[in-house]
DNA sequence: CAAAACTGACTGGGCGATCAGTCAAGAATT
DNA sequence: AATTCTTGACTGATCGCCCAGTCAGTTTTG
């Protein structure tokens, strides 16, 4: 799995919409509901409108489908982060940790918006991913977000360098522990303050988390 | 599901282990490894060298089985933090928000102790369910672990006044997303560090996730 | 000897995957 | 300009496998 490469058909850029695009759709959707042993490539098709068969010819098996999903989102969310990152050295020599620690979480928060209004079904797939110890969730992690994690323990050094490298380390691990947690949007949060903790608010949550996580970062350095 | 009791044969306390515990030992290590669909009750069976059949005699049914697992853990985890609250609560006025927060978290890591030396497989089926939206895992979250975390709600605003209710809410469920995702144990701080990370060196990592979520809290407040 | 613990054989159903084809559309041939 | 050819997109039927759950019957225990 850490070496098989996804092996995709290219598509014609601008042409009529082949069915590809709307197998990963519903894909992302029935994934983030049932998880990956839970999701039947039959709901995927029939949420797509398509053939089951279409999906084999699409993407071979269930593995490298789920593999092409994660692909395509974290692609997007990982080089919005990697040009939000370079954009605030740029600008300013030492940009403020709380920039740096928003720019990790917000391009997770958009990168649903095209399919539905809120941060959308992926964060949930993300969290499991993230959590889960099973070998082709790590292999995953390693191949698509340990390239910007590095990226980023790098820049929390930079602009606290009191950090150690294994406390920056410690630090992107425990602020992504906390990031893909509250994304997941479980709904206990509301639960357990009556309606005033909405985690479905992303503005407002990301008006807390950051400067928690700001704040467990100082600590530690 | 949310009101469905579980029904549990009880069990005589002291005498010659029936294969009730050898289940439930057996599900906890399997449904680690594969989650809830993709675990089957055959592997369980086949670990606990018992028939598949006893499996639903004892249990009923696969949800209930996973149910009665996660009741036994957290009931464990959960008094002993009841405990180890009351205890620092009785000892001084106002112990020190590093306390309290220690006490959320090193019940569950000794939690599996009994099974292996590490933390053991609870921790990642706990991270699953905490991070799952799916109906099953909130009715567990909300049956087993919502009573515990009003103690804990509680508890922070006490220590530090300064923390509305819900802010409060916001920095439990932030350190239990720290919590959780650490506690799975999935490699990647050894990954992403060279080893300089252990995850699986929970003292080490203790000794860091405290600090982070108390100067978090103090953010917050 | 009765009740509880436990088993092996079985069932129906959903699963991922395969395969032989249909179909539309652009390229090549006439 | 009308034709055949080629190719990639797509489908319906089907296969074998493994799943959760059932049940009639056997063994163990108090």
């Amino acid at each position: 799995m850490a070496n098989a490469e996804v092996v995709q058909r290219e598509k014609p850029a601008g042409k009529p919409e082949r069915r590809f695009d709307a197998i990963l759709d519903a894909a992302e959707i029935v994934f983030a509901e049932s998880g990956y042993e839970g999701a039947s490539l039959r709901k995927i098709a029939n949420l797509a409108n398509v053939a089951q068969a279409l999906i084999h010819y699409h993407f071979k098996n269930k593995e490298q489908l789920f593999e092409a999903m994660v692909s395509r989102r974290s692609s997007a969310i990982n080089d919005a982060r990697a040009e939000q990152l370079d954009r605030l050295f740029a600008a300013k020599g030492a940009p403020a940790l709380e920039e740096i620690v928003e720019s990790l979480f917000r391009p997770t928060i958009e990168a649903g918006r095209d399919l539905e209004q809120d941060a959308g079904p992926y964060a949930r797939i993300l969290a499991s991913v993230a959590n889960s110890a099973a070998e082709r969730d790590q292999a995953l992690a390693e191949k698509y977000y340990d390239p910007i994690a590095e990226k980023y323990i790098a820049a929390l050094q930079r602009v606290q360098p009191a950090l150690g490298r294994a406390d920056a380390v410690w630090a992107y691990m425990f602020a992504i522990g906390v990031g893909v947690t509250m994304m997941a949007k479980t709904g206990r949060s509301n639960r357990l303050s009556d309606g005033a903790c909405d985690d479905g608010d992303t503005e407002e949550m990301l008006g807390r988390i950051v400067p928690f996580i700001c704040g467990g970062i100082r600590a530690l350095a």
